[in-house]
DNA sequence: TCTTTATTTTTATATCCATCGAAATAACAA
DNA sequence: TTGTTATTTCGATGGATATAAAAATAAAGA
């Protein structure tokens, strides 16, 4: 029962991960792109400030979503299939 | 593209519903279970005053994951089917 | 070393959220 | 009609969230 408290916390914290719109792009645009994302492109794509988009990085991979692969100054945006994969299945098909 | 726009909204809406634990719960008691949930019933199941669980109630059906039937002073509460399979595929299997 | 570039952190603000107790509403029942 | 029961709304509170400008960080290159 523990356990599936735990698992119910869990998925309300990756829901609320994507419960803002433009993380639900971000998202999309990782599933749907050949290449990495960066917090410049992702601006420039969404017309939001960087430090916006700094900060939706920020708690897409503090739940787990994304993972980041750095290169000089530049942070390259990934998707964290282990999560979607062990918690919401099938999901990023419905999008 | 507008669409694309509209569904990202609603996707973001959906999951604003799902990121409390105690709404998971819930969703996953009526999935389990074989009646319809009230709120004094929930009250008890998850130990949290009426109040409240009536704001979570209303949260869900707003959202549309939720159904409500009125019988005298008592609302049952179900599963809107229509928005899980339209929105959410498969969800309801993993949760 | 100095400048440019990309990102993150800090600061500030306005808004939203979860919770509860108390009051209000609504329907039944004696 | 009066009292009981179930739910909702209201009011208050403490905490989280989304946003952007400004400052800080960090790497690259001239």
């Amino acid at each position: 029962m523990n356990i599936e408290i735990e698992k119910e916390n869990k998925l309300a914290e990756l829901f609320g991960a994507l419960s803002e719109p433009n993380r639900i792009r971000i998202i999309k645009i990782l599933r749907d792109s050949d290449h990495e994302l960066n917090c410049g492109e992702v601006s420039r794509l969404l017309q939001i400030a960087p430090s916006t988009v700094s900060y939706h990085f920020k708690a897409l991979r503090q739940a787990g979503l994304t993972k980041t692969r750095q290169q000089a100054q530049t942070k390259y945006l990934s998707l964290n299939m282990e999560t979607f994969n062990r918690y919401l299945p099938s999901f990023l098909d419905s999008l």
